[in-house]
DNA sequence: TATTTATAAAGAGTAATTATCAATAAAAAA
DNA sequence: TTTTTTATTGATAATTACTCTTTATAAATA
């Protein structure tokens, strides 16, 4: 995991060198994503803002984090049911989901660099970006079984 | 890519067997989908179907796909904002799709059983499934830059 | 033929997300 | 500091892909 400190100060410096303002929802959503190991989804990020800031809109939630994504500062993980969020690793890396409780991890897998140059290879695509999940259940779900 | 002729008839055996019957429609979204090479969405498979049997409807083709899904004869590709299909290879491998023209290929990758190998053993989660998606731009759309 | 059962069509309903826009507040200018 | 400008917020409406419900229809079976 990258330090947290550290991801929050890059990405405040980055709204900064594009003249974003730095408002007190925004800088709550930052925090959040900047701390997150646990990939959380919208409603979960604005439950935790409302903590500080009740009158805050769940849109307002989807526009910073929209945002943070359009400067490369946040991963969306897309699911057809809804997205989850990666604020302190904002780099395509491969995930293991679980398919009960919805637990994202992120394991560390080499090899993922030469797959992508094979599939460039083969097809003559420009490849500029991946997604790699791996689907099952967590140890802790399988004892439940 | 499998036999088309091949996949057609695996596929009216598993409903035949399972006791499903056979439709017109269902006939047509069979055939489309055990010939696909394009992965293509609902609205697609819709639009074909309705040339030869104008008032079907698109109910029929999400609940005609889910069934087949269902049966394990086409693998779902979803995306947040749709899903695509694949009738003739209903299982887990590796797509490569362009950002601009939305098609998807099939590359013929080594090594992905090796990557799950290991994000089983690091992690401990019993793996059931995977995803591997290189996003970027295809030939014929890198011309056209 | 009568009866049961699976399936189709139509359209209302759902949930996540996005768009709209008046009100507000942060930054820039005076 | 005060004013002005403009990005941002919050409430809500709209959108979209998909699912559910109901009713109608057609096939299988007795």
């Amino acid at each position: 995991m990258a330090d947290p400190q550290a991801r929050l100060e890059q990405m405040l410096a980055r709204l900064k060198a594009c003249n974003f303002r730095l408002t007190p929802q925004r800088l709550a959503v930052v925090k959040i994503l900047a701390a997150s190991v646990d990939h959380p989804g919208v409603e979960r990020i604005y439950d935790q803002v409302k903590e500080v800031f009740p009158t805050t809109s769940l849109a307002t939630i989807y526009k910073t984090v929209a945002l943070l994504k359009e400067l490369n500062e946040v991963l969306e993980i897309r699911f057809s049911e809804s997205s989850r969020f990666d604020g302190n690793k904002p780099y395509p890396h491969p995930h293991v989901i679980c398919l009960k409780c919805k637990k994202i991890l992120d394991p560390e897998l080499a090899g993922i660099e030469k797959l992508t140059q094979e599939a460039s290879h083969r097809t003559g695509f420009r490849i500029v970006n991946h997604r790699l999940d791996f689907i099952g259940i967590c140890p802790e779900c399988q004892t439940q079984e």
